[in-house]
RNA sequence: GGGCUAGUGGUCUAGUGGUUAUGACGUCGCGCUUACAACGCGGAGGUCGCCGGUUCAAUUCCGGCCUAGCCCA
């Protein structure tokens, strides 16, 4: 009588210690109990029923050896097997294996299947796909061996490490469902000796007699236990040699206490007091079970308290291609050397522009866009400081409406980025600033007010504006770009200021929100760009002036953009007689499309709105001729749906119509954009 | 195998339950404009990984799959 078992670790045969089977298997009221003898090694085992075992793997029925993983690992102290290891430290066949004794794994597995199919034990042999841990340098196979370690009692406190990490930020949130995880699946403590050449020496000596441990007295560490002498001369105990212990600590043994040697425990009772938990702790999602887990643990079991309040993960950078950097692979960057070549803020730009807790490739080319982006703040500075001459202007109340504008908006975006930095969103916070410099402060009130400067009207409050938002988007920056920040408030802010650094000058504050000029503003930006790109499509230098007569609109739009006047005129080399009109000019306008909206027309009718679009689509003339002639379409004249309601579609938003202009008479030409009609004096 | 995350123009990336999806790099065209031509303006370039579900409407929410990354003492 014989029991079939698969295996995947035949050159285990020898270290058997029992063989289990389902409880449920048909076979197990008859096996349970028996013993067996195993093949080759005539050793003699028992059976056992374990829920453990998966029934529908091989045969159903497996053999427990020592130590093949870590379900045998678990068995084994289940039913208190002895470990016997079939494998040494070197990898090699022990004595228990008999002929097989001193051959590594893979060679004692040849010879073993040999053998079985010699003594027509083996009946079948297949290929299995398997995960086993591997060395990740060489890719061995790792093996469990029995050997002496010191453990840190870890399981018992499971509970309390997972509240710690509930009472700390975690940046990204989700970050922290990795430690949860890895704690929930803890079983053992954590083993903190190594064998290793390198690491802190564990300050310890132990009786070669009795075993009795001496611990190092605090005074005397640092110890290296092997070459020092221990603090008492022989065994408290039994008088016996004590012996230094050769082993060192496991490395996170030393890290995991970062934040208590930082601030000064042990050391400085104020300072500790004053800087523990410490506000940050910023590290990569590869070591959250290692550098994470193991910080919280020991913090918190040698001070009670949690080591740090936030938690932030940042990605890896990866290499150009995507793939991971590994020396082995030859494709790491040094960041040393791209420093060299474009300077460390324009490799901070990069850096800063990755998501937080998120993977990027590194790209050389994104360093270019940081290269233009400090040379943008450099000549934004430069031009700033130009106008400013030498001098800290006065605080005025006299403020533009465009001063107005561009500080609300200022003053929205520190309001953004400072609750964005909280929250440790750095990467939206300095595209935020950068578009504000770039594509508000640059490309529009820079431009609008230039020719003002030049023309030296209203330089009280451009010249306040210009210092005020210069030097807090300036801070703003400085957290991503350190040196340059640094060096635009050296040459001119700090003789104001005072402070001697911009990175301890305090972060700034929202100083203006105004609504309705942030409106005005915003109106006359659009004006001013929309003149600009129209003068650009005509190929009419920027500066050269155009005659444009009179600028068109209804009275809300002229009382928006009127108060701006001079500014307009500089800065459009506008005439000086320019008229700004309530109405509209004579003009002929035309409706050539009718659009659906979407977002009324679906919540309304539900089902219904597809046919309502689809009716809209094809029967645009119909639509358009009926505004045309009585200002709006009803509901009530679709045909393809039922309903009571009798609004009007465009009055109520359920379509918008795109309009055309057509010039009437024949000296002037209209162009229109936004509600907005210039008439201009035709050319020739 | 398990947990977490990601997949969006050529490349990298932002973002959203509303139909014309952001920006950068690259590319093409136009323009020297008294801070910046290493600049400005404009254009082209996308079945938002695949399949299904929820919804009037999905790139977005849900489920499955595929691919990639990190971790699994």
């Amino acid at each position: 009588m014989y029991v079939e078992i698969a295996t995947t670790r035949p050159e285990m045969l020898p270290s058997c210690q029992i063989v289990a089977v389902h409880p449920s298997d048909e076979r197990a009221p008859w096996l349970v109990d028996q013993v067996l003898v195993v093949p080759l090694f005539n050793k003699e085992v028992k059976i056992v029923e374990d829920e453990a075992v998966d029934p529908n793997f091989g045969s159903g029925i497996v053999m427990i050896c020592t130590i093949g993983d870590k379900e045998d690992l678990k068995w084994v102290f289940k039913y208190k097997l002895p470990i016997e290891m079939s494998i040494d430290e070197a990898g090699c066949m022990t004595e228990i294996c008999g002929r097989y004794k001193g051959m590594k794994i893979e060679e004692a597995r040849e010879k073993v299947i040999d053998d079985l199919k010699k003594k027509n034990i083996l009946i079948k042999q297949e290929p299995l796909e398997q995960n086993v841990g591997v060395c990740w340098r060489c890719k061995t196979p790792v093996e469990f061996i029995n050997a002496k370690q010191w453990f840190l009692k870890t399981v018992d406190f499971k509970k309390m490490v997972l509240e710690k990490s509930d009472e700390m930020n975690w940046y990204p949130e989700f970050m922290k469902i990795r430690l949860k995880d890895w704690v929930d699946s803890l079983e053992w403590d954590w083993v903190i000796s190594r064998q290793r050449y390198f690491a802190t020496p564990i300050p310890l000596w132990e009786c070669e007699k009795c075993g009795e441990v001496v611990l190092a007295r605090r005074e005397d560490c640092y110890v290296d236990p092997t070459i020092d002498k221990p603090p008492v001369e022989k065994c408290p105990k039994c008088g016996g040699k004590l012996i230094g212990c050769e082993d060192v600590f496991d490395t996170w043994m030393d890290s995991s206490i970062s934040p208590l040697y930082n601030t000064f425990w042990y050391r400085d009772k104020e300072k500790f007091k004053k800087m523990y938990p410490m506000s940050l702790r910023p590290q990569a999602h590869d070591i959250i079970r290692t550098w994470a887990f193991y910080t919280i643990l020991r913090c918190t079991l040698l001070t009670n308290e949690k080591p740090f309040e936030n938690i932030m993960m940042g990605g890896f950078i990866l290499s150009e291609d995507g793939t991971p950097m590994h020396a082995s692979l030859g494709n790491v960057i040094d960041p040393l050397e791209v420093i060299k070549e474009h300077g460390s803020d324009a490799f901070r730009c990069y850096a800063a522009s990755c998501a937080l807790g998120e993977d990027n490739p590194f790209r050389r080319k994104d360093i270019i866009r940081g290269l233009k982006l400090l040379r943008k703040i450099w000549n934004v500075q430069q031009f700033i400081i130009n106008i400013l001459k030498n001098e800290k202007p006065e605080e005025t109340t006299k403020l533009l409406d465009i001063d107005k504008w561009i500080l609300t908006k200022y003053s929205r975006l520190v309001k953004k980025c400072t609750e964005q930095m909280d929250n440790f969103d750095y990467s939206q916070t300095m595209k935020d600033v950068e578009y504000f410099l770039w594509h508000e402060l640059a490309d529009h009130y820079l431009e609008m007010i230039k020719a003002s400067i030049y023309e030296k009207q209203n330089v009280e409050s451009i010249k306040y504006t210009l210092y005020t938002v210069g030097l807090g988007t300036l801070k703003l920056f400085a957290p991503f770009f350190p040196h340059i920040t640094e060096e635009i408030y050296h040459n001119f802010y700090k003789k104001f200021e005072g402070d001697k650094s911009i990175h301890v000058s305090l972060w700034p504050e929202p100083l203006l929100i105004d609504d309705e000029k942030e409106k005005s503003g915003e109106t006359v930006k659009n004006y001013i760009s929309q003149v600009r790109s129209w003068k650009s499509s005509q190929g009419i230098p920027l500066n050269a002036p155009i005659p444009v007569i009179a600028t068109y609109a209804s009275k809300d739009l002229i009382s928006k953009i009127k108060p701006s006047m001079s500014i307009i005129k500089s800065t459009l080399k506008y005439p000086e007689k320019h008229e700004f009109i309530i109405g509209k000019p004579d003009v002929e306008e035309k409706i050539k499309k009718i659009i659906p909206v979407y977002s009324k027309i679906g919540p309304t009718f539900k089902n219904d709105g597809k046919k309502i679009v689809k009716w809209i689509n094809d029967n645009q003339n119909e639509i358009i001729s009926k505004i045309m002639s009585y200002g709006d379409v009803k509901l009530s004249e679709i045909p393809v749906i039922k309903t009571n309601k009798d609004e009007d579609l465009l009055k109520n938003g359920y379509i918008k119509v795109e309009k055309e202009v057509h010039v009437k008479g024949r000296d002037s030409v209209i162009i229109s954009f936004n509600g907005f009609y210039l008439e201009l004096k035709e050319k020739k």
